[in-house]
RNA sequence: GCGCCUUUAACUCAGCUGGAUAGAGUAACUGCCUUCUAAGCAGUAAGCCAUUGGUUCGAGUCCAAUAAGGCGCGCCA
């Protein structure tokens, strides 16, 4: 809970507004009303800890030079009982302030007490959000797409937790509606295919082989000469397993039932089959929801209806060539949409409504966050007009957009799994790179940049893959300190009993490790966990530029070693709390690194 | 045609609400392991921040136009 930055930063504003008070009453400025000022980070360390424009800010309001300003601000500032030591003028009449030792340690101390829950802030306190990502069509198989989501809308719920919202992570499953029918036409037709002559040969054929079988049927695109399939229809291999899978349970005994019937049972079972393996491969990308929300529970208990008729009594329909039209135009959006077309069956967005309206209002979250891919950017500003009608405040719906991803191996587009040569898809993506490599990859972009996925260098296990240098950095801290146990040399102290190195790395290391409670709370802000992946590299390579200037087995002193020890323990525990909000282990070894021939 | 996104080093990208000499990784070139893990570090080289205007003390950052690329604009989801 602690932040030091912040805890430095609110000290010298209230320096500032003193030397101003003292200042004003003593007639040496103006009591004119002052611009917004700010207290910043400079990029360069020489101009100090922080970096303040006041005198410049001001300078037209009080009718002075911006170096008068603040030599006059400066003199009139003691800096006795706080955590700053000095302060400069440079530049234009940039004030530099720079902080003392004791900062330094009190920040390595704070995270050594706050353990794993350095970082954690109360920013969304009382507040509750859901976090609804993936959402994937659950008549087949994830893409990559997905697996970007699932990265990252597991990032963005992840980081509300650590700032104190409540918060629960959601899949909207669409089971129901045309791909619902679609699937089921599927289905049905490859099973009706398997039941045909040549269909009984190539189950004989492959008995106990499902997927040699759905091959031997499938042919180069899903259109085997022998077993055609009509446009509009799913083509993958999936559906013939699903469909097999079923005759081989119950034979043939949908063929003389009615098509509708024949759907509805194969439906019924592949359905649940296709869920059930979501939820298994999502879990096995460390991904696990608090809730599966149905888009049949929306229509089952009338609330899709219901929107239309509200929408309608509220006056803000109109019937149009049998369809009827939700005036959006009304309410910001770029054009008007059919709600119920003329066959009468609803349009997709009506259970969307439905649903958001069942967020928001019945079970009355403070924000709703949907990771969506970019292609559906222009369905927001509907979803929000219809929202908007219906009374409720837009601002609660955030939408988090992600632009597409795109594979590369060997610099080329890649469309297939290295090793099961399938179509790659969240599954096989982790067939051909690690767990955490992806995970780490798909949170090093910010969601709304175009991603280029090097497939190579996520496998690559050496300095060139960014997730290693992470990893090894940990490492190498947990292997000083059990070195140091092991030869007895391990000490355990406060850190406001010893000193502190006067090197820039040990100072540069605390100084990140210090921003990292505000790194997250602006991440959380941002909805954007890529800003913690950077975090993540940065802190690790600052880590192996102390691991090489400062020894700490070799320290001068003991006491230098026992504040080194202190400094480590504070980089591998804010590291380790970075990666767990990317859900990235941290193992404690690595295999050190052959040396090239 | 309209809307959204992108454009920074050879490549992939950082650059927080405008701030002091534009950063990192990769690739290239030099060094550093009998010393806490060389999956590391130190260094060299590499940029008209797409273009042109504007806003101000000050612009990679804000505004406008232009160009190039991506994605949307269904009684599909």
């Amino acid at each position: 809970m602690t932040n030091m930055m912040e805890t430095a930063q609110a000290q010298l504003r209230e320096l500032l507004m003193q030397a101003l008070g003292s200042l004003t009453a003593e007639g040496k400025i103006e009591a004119a009303p002052l611009p917004g000022f700010k207290i910043e980070v400079p990029a360069d360390k020489s101009h100090g800890d922080f970096a303040s424009n006041i005198a410049m800010a001001s300078a037209k309001a009080l009718h002075m030079a911006p170096r008068a300003i603040a030599e006059l601000i400066v003199g009139a500032m003691s800096f006795d009982g706080t955590y700053f030591e000095k302060a400069e003028i440079a530049g234009p009449g940039f004030m530099n302030f720079f902080l003392r030792r004791s900062w330094f340690s009190d920040t390595v101390q704070a995270v050594i007490d706050d353990q794993d829950n350095y970082g954690k802030s109360e920013d969304g306190k009382g507040k509750k959000a859901l976090v609804e990502f993936v959402s994937a069509n659950p008549t087949g198989p994830m893409h990559v797409g997905n697996a970007r989501g699932a990265a990252l809308g597991d990032g963005i719920a992840a980081l509300l937790e650590w700032t104190g919202w409540h918060t629960e992570r959601e899949f909207y499953v669409n089971d129901a509606g045309n791909q619902i029918e679609k699937f089921g036409k599927s289905l049905s037709l490859r099973y009706m295919q398997l039941c045909s002559d040549k269909g009984q040969q190539a189950l004989a054929a492959n008995a106990d082989d499902v997927e040699a079988l759905a091959a031997a049927i499938y042919g180069e695109d899903g259109n085997h000469p022998d077993f055609p399939m009509p446009e509009d229809v799913y083509l993958g291999k999936d559906i013939i397993i699903h469909a097999a899978n079923y005759y081989k349970e119950h034979t043939s005994d949908l063929a003389e039932v009615s098509e509708e019937d024949r759907r509805a049972a194969l439906v019924g079972y592949a359905l649940p089959l296709n869920i059930a393996g979501l939820e298994r491969d999502l879990k096995s990308y460390r991904v696990v929801y608090d809730n599966w929300y149905r888009e049949s529970a929306l229509h089952a208990d009338g609330s899709v209806d219901r929107i239309i008729d509200e929408l309608t009594r509220r006056g803000f329909t109109y019937e149009q060539e049998g369809a009827i039209w939700f005036k959006a135009e009304q309410f910001g959006a770029d054009k008007d949409f059919v709600l119920r077309r003329a066959n009468g069956i609803p349009t997709y967005i009506v259970p969307d409504i439905a649903y958001h309206m069942d967020k928001l209002v019945t079970r009355n979250f403070d924000k709703a966050i949907n990771v969506l891919g970019a292609d559906h950017h222009g369905y927001v500003p509907r979803l929000k007009a219809a929202l908007k009608a219906l009374d409720v405040d837009t601002d609660r719906l955030d939408v988090v957009l992600m632009q597409m991803v795109m594979l590369f191996r060997n610099g080329q587009p890649a469309k297939l799994s290295k090793r099961s040569g399938k179509a790659i898809g969240l599954v096989t993506l982790l067939e051909d790179i690690p767990l955490d490599a992806a995970r780490f990859f798909f949170n090093m972009r910010e969601a709304n940049s175009h991603f280029e996925f090097d497939l190579d260098l996520a496998v690559e296990k050496s300095s060139q893959n960014p997730v290693y240098n992470v990893q090894y950095a940990h490492a190498r801290i947990c292997s000083i300190l059990r070195t140091l146990k092991e030869e007895g040399l391990y000490i355990e102290k406060p850190m406001s009993e010893l000193p502190l190195g006067d090197t820039t790395q040990e100072t540069e290391l605390i100084r990140h490790i210090a921003a990292f409670p505000a790194e997250v709370s602006a991440a959380a802000r941002a909805y954007d966990p890529s800003r913690v992946t950077k975090y993540a590299l940065e802190l690790s390579a600052l880590f192996h530029k102390f691991y090489e200037a400062c020894s700490v087995k070799n320290a001068e002193t003991e006491e230098l070693r026992a504040s080194r020890i202190g400094i480590c323990r504070a980089a591998v525990q804010t590291l380790r709390n970075a990666m767990a909000i990317l859900k990235i282990d941290c193992p404690e070894r690595m295999e050190r690194k052959e040396a090239e021939a």
